[in-house]
RNA sequence: GCUCCAGUGGACAAACGGUUAAGUCACCUGUCUUUCACACAGGAGAUUGCGGGUUCGAAUCCCGUCUGGAGUACCA
């Protein structure tokens, strides 16, 4: 087999959301895995929908996922260039090509005349008729006109398109990698459109000469691709190019979480959920959509969580380095059916990347949430609070709730029941005394204070429901954590002290207000 | 409507004609901890959309049917 060569090729309309990055992800890993080469190409032929900065997001969604490329706009290559806006002046001549071969025509219908020849057609078993060989004898075009109206046409300059002639009662069938044989029927196909009146090609005419001329050897698309699949082939078979056709190879999509249709942009905002790898901003509709990033979410686990939807090793394992992933990863195990976008999914991978990080390492990812508040702890500190917290947040914004206690005091209590029902001022002269007796430790550590606590406990005849409970809310204002001696030891004696005496004080009116 | 694609517990899915249909997430219980999380142990949840057929044997092959999705643009 030749080199493989694969390329991920996006319009730059808006941000890419999650299934575009699985698509450039699994084009990603099928050229790692066989030594090939991946290519980035911006399709952008229709000028109307042009967005700005757009094509810049894609390259830097693409940095942040860690998806590198071979060749792009960015880095270049011998196969350039590689925005389609670009190469323009490449598409016309095959275009003229394919007419002068009798496999496409020249159209003058404006848009008008074709939606009322729709609106003619138009029956309730047929409600999209098409422009095919059954209807495009009754429009204005070089197959149905006679040589004068058409010389009378140019002569007055009407703009005119290019479109393929499809012949009716054709078979065509074509392999697909996760499909096997896909066969249609050329009487379903319609006289797609080659080249529009600006002189632009239209996707399909584009695709084919780029993924050609690019030696593109597999074509790993989503599925909403599938059904122009045929009118693909038709384009390689009449440009003489059949033998080094790609193979071709449709993704299942990623739905929604109910299933109902595909994960789209406004779903994610509806929802509150990301669905992009980062955030996207467009000033001039004033929208703002989340991204994974913002969320706290890293790369690695969006990744591996992403590489997991539509495709499974086999085998039991789901945590996946990135060169793992692409040691295991295998066209040939992609799923056909959709599947749904669960965000519980992605947080539970997250969490399992939190916990495999480092502790220096994962204080550095986690100071921009800490610094976002207002507070720079040192380093060393920042690293003691990861250790101490890893397991117990799943994207990194979580951090923050979890463990802002370690930042700045505590202004209130997430469990004043437990106060109310239970604190009892008559205790309150021995809780001073455990304040003063932790106080006095020659080392602050976590086991010295809980010995001391322990030993406090039993000296005094209380019990541990009597004491604990209120020392972790007057320290962390929530009866949830970790050791509560780990966290003591962590804020030191003089903080702890203060924190016991406020709270204290704080459980005594709350006591009273009851 | 038409064409194509798909349909395994709530979600992701394994099993590519052969024992009681894996595993993960979510859920519940227990251990640990007077908390939470993690970890570990256990539990509940599926007549593989439905109906036929082929076969000694079907989630797997065939036919039909239903449901869902995609496409049906001078958008990609």
């Amino acid at each position: 087999m030749s080199k493989v060569r694969v390329r991920f090729a996006p319009s730059p309309t808006g941000p890419l959301h999650i299934g575009g990055i699985r698509t450039a992800l699994y084009n990603y890993l099928f050229a790692r895995k066989t030594g090939g080469t991946f290519i980035l190409r911006i399709e952008d032929t229709d000028q109307t929908r042009y967005v700005e900065g757009a094509e810049q997001y894609i390259l830097n969604a693409l940095k942040w996922c860690g998806l590198e490329l071979d060749e792009s706009v960015e880095k270049g290559g011998e196969h350039g260039p590689y925005r389609q806006s670009d190469r323009k002046d490449m598409y016309a001549q095959y275009a003229e090509q394919l007419v002068k071969n009798g496999h496409a025509y020249y159209a003058y219908d404006t848009p008008e005349e074709i939606d009322q020849m729709r609106e003619n057609l138009k029956t309730p078993e047929d409600p999209n008729p098409k422009y095919n060989f059954a209807s495009r004898g009754n429009m204005k075009n070089t197959l149905s006109l006679s040589a004068e109206e058409i010389k009378a046409l140019d002569d007055a300059n009407t703009p005119h398109i290019i479109r393929l002639k499809v012949e009716p009662n054709e078979e065509i069938t074509f392999q697909d990698i996760v499909r096997g044989d896909v066969t249609f029927s050329s009487n379903e196909l319609d006289d797609k459109v080659l080249l529009k009146t600006d002189g632009m090609p239209t996707y399909h005419m584009a695709n084919i000469v780029d993924d050609h001329f690019m030696e593109i050897s597999h074509v790993i698309r989503g599925e909403e691709w599938l059904s122009s699949t045929p009118t693909h082939v038709l384009l390689y078979r009449y440009l003489g190019w059949e033998d080094t056709m790609p193979q071709f190879c449709h993704l299942p999509l990623i739905l929604k979480p109910d299933g109902k249709g595909k994960l789209s942009k406004r779903y994610g905002a509806k929802m509150g959920i990301p669905v992009f790898p980062t955030e996207w901003k467009d000033d001039t509709k004033n929208e703002l959509f989340i991204g994974f990033r913002e969320e706290g979410f890293l790369p690695e686990a969006v990744i591996n969580f992403l590489a997991f939807l539509g495709w499974n090793p086999g085998t039991e394992q789901e945590i996946f380095t990135p060169d793992g992933l692409i040691q295991a990863f295998d066209l040939e195990r992609v799923n056909k059916a959709g599947a749904r976008f669960d965000i519980q999914k992605a947080r539970w991978f997250n969490q399992q990347y939190i916990m495999q990080t480092d502790p220096a390492q994962l204080a550095a990812l986690v100071r921009p949430h800490v610094e976002g508040r207002g507070h720079q702890p040192t380093d060393e500190y920042l690293a003691k609070v990861c250790e101490l917290m890893k397991e117990r947040f799943e994207t990194l914004k979580d951090f923050w709730a979890n463990s802002r206690y370690f930042f700045e005091e505590v202004t209130e209590y997430d469990n004043e029941k437990i106060i109310r029902k239970r604190w009892k001022p008559e205790n309150r002269d021995k809780m001073h005394d455990l304040k003063s007796s932790i106080n006095r430790l020659r080392n602050f550590t976590p086991d010295n204070i809980e010995s001391q606590v322990k030993k406090f406990i039993e000296e005094q005849e209380l019990s541990f429901g009597e004491v604990l409970p209120f020392i972790r809310l007057a320290v962390s204002g929530t009866t949830k954590g970790a050791s509560i001696f780990e966290i003591m030891s962590i804020l030191g004696e003089e903080e702890v002290a203060k924190r016991l005496e406020r709270g204290f004080n704080d459980f005594d009116k709350i006591k009273e207000n009851a």
